[in-house]
This record gives structure tokens, sequence and C-alpha cells, in this order.
DNA sequence: GCCCTCTGTGTAAACGATTACATATTTGGG
DNA sequence: CCCAAATATGTAATCGTTTACACAGAGGGC
């Protein structure tokens, strides 16, 4: 492997000029420049990343920490991501964690002097003393359980979102609501049936249990929900899923019971997958923006980064 | 920033026994690594990996290289790469690139010095040249025109997943096939048109032109293409999307057109994603292991790199 | 009792970059 | 014409590890 001193023998020059060159730091002649520049594209000389972060203690890299996400989800908020990293010069270090406080510990343990920052996506809501993750690097929570003002997070409108939903279809006259619930130790998920809850009991319908679901987010959650309810006395006219996989998974169980969707029965969904729209009927989806989700929590970190994690929290 | 220093002051031991210690390396009395151990976890000294990456001249990380990719595909195949690398102690850097040769060069230079292999998703056809990237570290080519012998490479059996779709549609009797294909200049989306027209020649039929269309991966060039095969004379009898996506859309567009499926029109794809089996009819679609792939080509890439890159290359 | 082999530990030289400081040369103002 | 400032370059310390080599003491075979 060519290294800055071969660069230098080549060019007959010192090792301080040829880092000046490349990193444009001082002052150096354009003549000596060019010639610089020239030796080292012809060696092919590519700095090494290592000895570099030993002496600038910097990686220009942020680590990402994913919990057992499957489907679009995972690649839109990677994309998003890496968007923003690299027009910042960073690169992506990303590792599945289980979203347990002991799987989130050893995996930023592990990321440790790898990263100069941390993005980390634990949904899970018993996930609670996240508070002391070894955090002497900047870290950003993403649609997880806010931690106070201590550390930057980012979350989806989930609420909002699940009670925006809710009352349109409460102003389509349904009355009885159907939730197929999101899985039960996820945040996410518990902030939409707040938002179904909300909406409801501002329209004046008090939520009734039967009429709450579980579910995990599968599609097989959603079709064996979907069934249930349909047996249920004093049937709902609408269902509401907390995410697309189960109410296309509903969609399923509903028009193999011959139901009329959505004469007889409403479905919505949460998330807007690109297929959504080509469900019959279209599915009816809450936006999310996922993608762009991504990028802001790079965008906050980075935030985070250049003012050494001594910046003012966000929360959003 | 704790060192190793640091450590070996506090347990009043040199830096080498440390590092023996922690590294399981030469010979230690088993009261000093108890100690060592203890004052470790203490003082949560965590080793610096470019420090430790300059003198073993070893990162324990994989590149990995995207090409801009969309659902489901990108989420399984990464779990696969990080499971496999997360066994193995080996972390993930990944990036998405242009899927053209400068594209990915720039890309692998950008990570050189910060991985030690990888694996690249370059689906482009046109991207010949990869041949000549500069490969002093293993590469492994995955689901991309694979290259001679020279480079280790793991495609999807796209060819024999088609043939073997379209021989079972023809089978059940139909002679007039349509194709909604992927991407012109997708690798995946040629091999799966080869399979469709192999398979109609050797039941004997001549593949139509008019019956192949453009796609291009998404839900609505399918229900473009599908709109668009309705209105052919002679119509067809059957559709092969070249991706569940597409296969989705032409649902949708069949559906609409008042079309039975499958009794006027059967409709198959290509990934079998998890909702394939929720629609209506369930689609029946061509299996792909993509979490069991992207395990492979880490696994592919582990070997390389414990060979020095100096090992039979594979091609499967 | 001597030498050889182990075991346990320490010393110091790498690894490849950045950068403070030193030095040499040029420029320019008075 | 001289001195200060600016420019261009080099020297060497430094970052945090690993590891070859050195060394001391213990144990054992003869």
């Amino acid at each position: 492997m060519v290294t800055i001193k071969d660069v230098a023998r080549e060019a007959k020059m010192s090792v301080a000029t040829v880092s000046r060159v490349l990193n444009a730091s001082g002052p150096v002649s354009d003549e000596t420049q060019r010639l610089i520049r020239e030796v080292a594209g012809r060696m092919r000389y590519v700095p090494h990343s290592g000895a570099r972060s030993l002496i600038t203690s910097r990686t220009e890299t942020l680590g990402v920490l994913l919990p057992d996400l499957y489907g679009e989800f995972f690649s839109e908020v990677i994309r998003g991501m890496d968007d923003t990293a690299q027009k910042n010069g960073f690169h992506l270090l990303i590792s599945r964690a289980y979203a347990d406080r002991h799987g989130i510990e050893t995996a930023i343990r592990a990321m440790r002097g790898r990263v100069d920052g941390v993005v980390v996506m634990s949904p899970d809501l018993d996930a609670k003393s996240l508070l002391d993750l070894p955090s002497t690097i900047p870290v950003v929570l993403l649609c997880s359980v806010p931690r106070g003002n201590e550390i930057d997070s980012l979350t989806i409108q989930n609420c909002r979102g699940a009670k925006e939903m809710v009352t349109h279809l409460t102003s389509l006259g349904h009355k009885r609501i159907a939730i197929i619930k999101g899985s039960a130790r996820n945040y996410d998920a518990a902030e939409r049936l707040r938002g179904y809850r909300m909406a409801l009991r501002e329209a004046g319908i008090t939520p009734d249990p039967s009429l709450e679901r579980e579910g995990d987010f599968t599609e097989a959650a959603g079709y064996t929900a979907a069934l249930k309810l349909l047996a249920v006395k004093n049937r709902p006219t609408a269902i509401f899923a907390a995410n697309d996989s189960m109410a296309i998974g509903a969609l399923s169980a509903l028009r193999q019971s011959g139901m009329a969707v959505p004469e007889e029965m409403a479905v919505a969904g949460f998330d807007d997958i690109p297929l959504a729209r080509y469900m019959d009927p279209p599915l009816s989806s809450v936006h999310v923006p996922i993608c762009e989700l991504g990028a802001r929590a790079v965008g906050l970190l980075l935030h985070g980064i250049t003012h050494k994690n001594d910046h003012a929290r966000r929360r959003e």
C-alpha cells in the first residue's frame, strides 16, 4: 500500500508538504501543488483513514443503530441518511442490534472510536435507561421514546397522523372504528394508538376495548385481527391499521369474507408505502416522510458533532 | 478518552501486558489478567480502532456498495450481511453509489483504507469495466454481471427462476404469455427476460415482441404496461412481471379494467415479497432468498479476506 | 550445579498521518 | 539598504496500538 512517504519520496518533497497539498492547509507554491497532485494521482495514493483519525481524532463516520426493521422503512431511512452524510463527506457504519438496552449498549461500545456520532433507533418502549448510554459522542434518537432534553431526538408525528386519519373517518360518519395496533412494546405503535383514542374522544366517541386488536406490523397480524373484528358483535364500520402491512393483511381478510370495501368496511393504514395506492380500493394511509426523516437525523447529528456535543438539544 | 496507557498506569502494568490480556495473545498470569480486566472495565476502556488498524492493517470492517435500491430488497440483503458480519466480528460500512463505473470507482476509493473488503452491487449492464477496479482488497460482486473468473460473484438464479415460472404457466395451457420487463440496463432484468424466452421456446412458442413490454420495477410501470397489454390485439392470457411491484401494479390495472384474475388473465411475479400472498388472488411469485444472499456474499468476502485475496474465485 | 525451557513482564520500535515549530527565501515599506 | 512580514518548505513530535526482542526468575533433567 502506498503511503504519504512514498509520495513524498517520489515527488522529492517532505511529507509535510504533501500533507499540506492534500488537505489544502498552509501555503504551497502552485508548481509544487501540481507536482504533488500529479504524483499522488499516478501512484493512486489514498490516505490511511486510521492514521488520520488517530491524530485528528475524527473518523468522518457516523454510526447507525437499527432495530429489527423490515420492509420499505429500512431502505428509505438509510437512503436519506446516506445522502446527507455523503454530502458532508461522512460515511455510514450500520449495525443492527437488539432493541433492548443491553443490545444497544453493546453495539454502541463496539462502535466507539469508529464513529463521530450515532443515530440510534430504539423503538422499544422498555429501553428506558438509554439515558446513560456512554454519550461522550453525540447521539440522535430516531423514532424512539424521547429522553427529556438531554438527547436530540426526532420522531414521526405518529399521534398527530393517527388522529387526523381517525378524525377523517369520523367525519365520514363512522361511529365504530376499530384499530389494529402495532407491536405492544413499540413506541410508534403506542403513539398511533394514542392518536386514535384522542380522535375518538374528540368526536364524542368512547373508545371500545373490543375494537382495539393486537398486532405486530405484519400482514399476517392484520389478516388475523380483521377476521376477529368481523366476529365482534356490533361490528365496526371502519378499521384503522397502525401500518400499511397490517392494513393490507386486513384487506385480504375482508375480501375473502366477502366484505365490500369501503362500502361495508373502510380501511386505513399508516406509512403510505408506494403500493398502497395500487390496492383495491386504493388504501388511504398516513404519509410518513421516511427518507427525509433519515436526512434530518443525520443533519441533527452533524450539528452536534460540529458543536462538539455542546449544543442546545432538539426534540422534534 | 481513556487509552491503553491510562489502563496500564492504573493497573501498574505495562501497556504490553494490557494489550496481551485484551487480545489474549502471549502468556499472562491469571491474577494479572483478572486485575487488568477489572481495571479496563471500570475505566470503560475501548481500544482506538484507528490505532489498531494502523498497526495491524486490518479494519474489521466490510464495505457495501449499493445501487439506488428501493423497497424490501435493500433491507433484507443488509440484514443477511450484518448477521454474518457481526458473527465474525466485522462491521458494515454502507454507501450508495451511482451504478455507473465512475460512481463505483469513486465510492471504492473513498472506502480505501476503511475496509478489508467490499461487496459491490452493480446491477447496471453497462458498467462493464468494473474489472479494473482497484482490487488490492477482496471484492464480491452481488447481483451484478459476473466478470469471468477474476472476481467472486454471486447472483440470483434469475434465468432459472423466470424459466420455471413461465414453464409453469405454459403447463397450465397458456400460449400467449406477456412479460413486463425490468429496467433496460439491469442485469437481473436481462436474465429474467432470458429465462422467459427460453421457457417459451422450449414449449414450442415463438416469443412475440408485442408481448414484451418495458418496465422499471415500479408499480406504476406495471400498471401502465398491463393497460397496454390489454389493448394488444390477440391479447395475452398471462402476464409475467419481472418483479412483484410491477405485478401488483399490473393487478391493479387489470382489476380496474374489470378483468378476472386469474380466469381471464393470470399474473405472476418475481421476488416473493411477503405481501404477495395477501393479494387478491394471491400472487404467485418466484422466491428469492434475499437475506441468505447477503449472508453468502459476506461469507464469500470473509473467505477472500482470510486468504488474503489469494483464493480460487467463485461464481454462483 | 549447570543449562535449557518456560512463564511472566517490560522496553521500544514500528504503523501513517497531521502540525507546531524552525528555517530559508522572497517581498516590500521606510 | 535594512528589517519585518510573508511565503515556501523541512524536521520531528505526536496520536494509541501491537509486537519483536530482551530479560528475569522458576522449574526440571542430567
